[in-house]
DNA sequence: TCGATAGTTAAGCACATGCTTAACGAATCG
DNA sequence: CGATTCGTTAAGCATGTGCTTAACTATCGA
């Protein structure tokens, strides 16, 4: 599980379009930096700096091999930030759940 | 479904921890803000903003009554937030069980 | 009606973010 | 070797974010 300061990063990583354009390429396979910077509408160096955000969130890791830099998804950070909206829905739910229940029984007395 | 930029939005909300903090809170059950406010190591107008950016943000709503404004919150905007981690999620494991499955298939040639 | 309670608005400030261009480094190809 | 490709670093700049304090409004309760 990731704590807190780890899930503020990994959120912000996911708040900017571009950087989720990159995720959504590297979660059907890796790929090298040009290859996630050609359909954005930016610089390189923009790209690099995104990337960069990513590797620190943890969500995507990175190597290079000769003088080509490949990414590749890390599944477990995108796992622990959805586990994490997950149990606050779960949450929600339940407690959705329990007002229901007394709203009906109030009814039930009324009847 | 979220569209891009709600999605913007949405995650940038869930990125700071304070904001985090309120959901957390407000997934046991709608409260005031100054409930949401106590536990918090900051001013109230800074609390405001905060409320202001998961409300703008689809994740909260707000209504008020008397002198108090209750918050509560809205379980369809985390579960689209949750919804896109899942679909890349997905997409990676589809894609890491073909590799699997090619790397298999190479070993059993070689056997 | 007076004081406490709950929230709101506005202004200002420090720092973070998301780009840019320019210049450079290092692997590969002809 | 020389040119090209792929990536990287650095500097600078506009805008956004997250707070603060001060001042104010609106409601409630004695």
């Amino acid at each position: 599980m990731l704590n807190e300061s780890r899930l503020d990063v990994a959120f912000q990583a996911l708040a900017d379009p571009a950087r989720r354009a990159m995720l959504a390429r590297l979660a059907l396979g890796p790929a090298s930096v040009s290859e996630l910077a050609r359909p954005l509408p930016m610089s390189l160096p923009a790209v690099m700096q995104h990337l960069k955000a990513l590797e620190d969130s943890g969500l995507v890791s990175t190597a290079k091999k000769g003088r080509v830099r490949t990414a590749q998804l890390e599944g477990d950070t995108l796992g622990a930030a959805e586990a994490w909206l997950k149990d606050r829905r779960t949450e929600w739910e339940a407690q959705a759940d329990r007002l229901e229940a007394f709203l009906e029984s109030y009814q039930d007395k009324g009847e």
